[in-house]
DNA sequence: GTCATGACAACGG
DNA sequence: CCCGTTGCCATGA
């Protein structure tokens, strides 16, 4: 159980969303959209955005192996781009493209039990 | 309070 | 498959 910090479902979806990310294997990636219908906002894919960045600078997360839906990097900045490829290939992941990567292979299926 | 922004998603053409 | 539009919602100005 995850519930801490009070009633505020805010609080407790930020803590779920920091936890499913640690709980994410090396070699393994999930989209920000399944992310956040596992920490049970299915609309909150950009709060998992928001989430994953600010907390990524104060905690140590795995925010590489979080990548958009269609199973590619979607991000603008060239460096952390490069930054979020090379880590993931030192993880063993093979890209399909320049950014693009076979999503049905690398996805982690998170049992929805652990987080309620 | 409003308004713009964002490591995104889903859908339509 | 590529592109544009729309929806979403916390956060900061």
């Amino acid at each position: 159980m995850y519930m801490l910090k009070g009633e505020k479902g805010v609080e407790r979806f930020t803590e779920m969303v920091m936890e499913i990310i640690k709980s994410i294997p090396s070699g393994k990636v999930m989209s920000y959209g399944q992310i956040a219908r596992v920490a049970g906002k299915p609309r909150g894919a950009r709060q998992v955005v928001r989430i994953l960045h600010a907390m990524s600078k104060k905690h140590k997360l795995p925010w590489h192996r979080v990548i958009n839906s269609r199973g590619e990097i979607g991000i603008q900045d060239e460096e952390l781009f490069f930054t979020q490829k090379s880590l993931l290939e030192g993880e063993g992941v093979q890209f399909k493209g320049k950014s693009t990567i076979d999503m049905e292979k690398y996805r982690y299926h998170p049992d929805c039990d652990e987080y309620l």
